[in-house]
DNA sequence: CTTGGCACTCAGAACGGGAGAGTGCCAGGG
DNA sequence: CCCTGGCACTCTCCCGTTCTGAGTGCCAAG
């Protein structure tokens, strides 16, 4: 159906538009690349390729302009993942070595990305529920009000106030500390459900009514509220490029939380660099972006996503060889911690 | 100099520039406004404005705009703060006494303060400085490594990882918490830098050069490092709006947390509505962008600032009596919990 | 299948009037 | 002394026209 010679000019034809956003003819494809035949020659193979759906003009006498299947078929077949530049790859390593806890390297990771693909980026805290339960700490605040603080072994902090029914002593604060603590510490949040189940046992029938508020708060913030949050960054480089009109739609997109994690949600193999493109994201709003997303995790697990995301008309093999690399350190430097 | 109706005259120009965003003449200026004078008259008036700076016009011919001098004039001496509607009020109390932790506070009133306003909202996290420990927390997390986490009484949770020149056995992380949590607990995060200077003394000999390390960090966090965080909000107003040039400027801005601080830090008085007109704000690239905002704390005590941030045309009474009334309600809130 | 030639199309820049809003100034009236 | 109506003047903005150039599709010949 599409010979080489053709799929070459497709290839350039994207090449062409992501670096100069005009829509490229004929006689300036002969010009940069070197076919080796006649402008002519390559007007036939356009007729074909805006027949098959993969390039469109704007209007009659102008340039080609990719569609978003011409994009998608750059991106499965044509194009590879770009390799960073020995230069860039140690300045990702340098920048985030410098990281000082679980925050700031999230913080850390999107500026990079941002900077590093002049695109906005976008990155997923580390999961909760891959995690364990590291410790559970108790603090009176008042009277009736404990606040409830549960460290994981990714460095992760979580707090949340508590309610009780009724006044608590010092010593059963104590008491319902060591329980959690030798109950919870080591397990994977997504067992703690179970374990909690046992619980109520192990506590004096007397406590019992405090140590229930306790414990349905736990069980609210680590299995139910997969609140896990998107961190946004880099967004002033929206004003450069085609989002000129669709801007409002977008940045109210990028602050909605909701929306964000439903995005880096569509996208299926964890492992592997994923591109959406276009209306291939379900997303309102964002049916003129074009999402480049990754897994990363400490060591073989993975823990969340990362990427950028940008116009359609982006640099897709800089920008996947951009997001693999970054989310290759962060998942070392997670390593290490 | 300026007679009553030539800032009546000022006034409604400004109203009236404000709300349709176009320069206002002397015919448009007394059928909106009940002045019962004739345009002419109004011409001189507003001669008489142009040549006192308050006001000029984008070219012969036009009609007037003010000046930074021109809002100015309207802030200090022209328009009242403008109170909130009932159902505004209720709808703020509703919204804030939802938040269930100082996070959720800070992230709901910062999208309060967006969509009163239709600007960007930008609140500080409550200052660490002014309030004081509840509790210190130490966490093994690696043979040579601590989770310090510490607790204050607005509820707010600071986590910094610790390494430690030696191996840490249980117990003397036990005592060295104990230490910590008794010396420390109920002090003003002011006067821990004092306190800590003594606390060596009482560690063994044997255990201090880890405990060494913990203070350091200790102070570190929390004496040094007044890096306040800013959380920013409604980004996507400033599309609508005459940002359409310098934008990429502002969002940059937005993305700096030091530039941000600064920004914050420039309003002087902290009890009161202080607006800051252009090229007030020191901020390159927020030059033509206004900022109105107030402390808020937990009663009595200012913690940290609050605001919004629009172009110079703004509805700075709304804003401001938006800006106060969040103000006061995330008070209220911080002093319950 | 490729190529050069050629007529055709169309967006965007360049030009050139109006039209309209708004001004400044001036002379007359309270 | 201040206000007012009248009037000439000055611009920006809008609209239609023209022109240019890039790019195309088609065709006949190699």
């Amino acid at each position: 159906m599409l010979d080489d010679r053709k799929l070459a000019v497709l290839r350039a034809i994207v090449e062409d538009f992501v670096s100069t956003n005009e829509p490229v003819g004929s006689k300036s494809l002969v010009d940069r690349h070197n076919l080796d035949v006649s402008p002519a020659t390559i007007r036939n193979d356009m007729a074909v390729l805006e027949e098959q759906g993969y390039i469109v003009q704007p209007h009659t006498s102008a340039g080609r302009v990719p569609t978003e299947q011409g994009y998608r078929l750059f991106v499965d077949r044509l194009s590879g993942i770009k390799p960073l530049s020995a230069a860039e790859r140690r300045a990702i390593e340098t920048f985030l070595a410098g990281a000082y806890d679980l925050d700031d390297v999230v913080m850390r990771t999107v500026r990079l990305l941002a900077q590093l693909t002049r695109q906005v980026a976008v990155v997923q805290y580390p999961s909760l529920t891959r995690s364990a339960v590291r410790h559970v700490e108790l603090v009176q605040l008042a009277d009736r009000r404990l606040l409830l603080v549960l460290i994981t072994d990714t460095g992760r902090v979580e707090q949340r106030a508590v309610e009780t029914p009724g006044r608590l002593a010092e010593e059963s604060i104590g008491r319902l500390r060591s329980v959690l603590n030798a109950h919870l510490s080591g397990r994977k949040l997504a067992e703690v459900a179970e374990v909690m189940a046992e619980l109520p046992d192990r506590v004096e029938p007397g406590e019992r009514p405090n140590a229930a508020a306790v414990f349905s708060v736990i069980a609210e913030t680590l299995v139910e509220r997969h609140d896990e949050r998107v961190l946004v960054g880099g967004a002033s480089n929206l004003t450069q490029g085609d989002f000129s009109r669709g801007l409002r739609e977008v940045l109210e997109a990028l602050e909605e939380q909701v929306v964000l994690m439903r995005l880096l949600g569509e996208s299926g193999d964890l492992s592997a660099v994923t591109v959406r493109i276009g209306s291939e994201n379900e997303v309102l709003g964002l049916r003129s972006a074009s999402l480049v997303t990754t897994g990363y995790g400490a060591g073989d697990h993975v823990l969340a996503r990362l990427g950028v995301l940008g116009p359609t008309r982006m640099d897709y093999p800089t920008a996947m060889g951009a997001v693999r690399a970054v989310a290759r350190y962060v998942g070392q430097i997670l390593a290490e911690s």
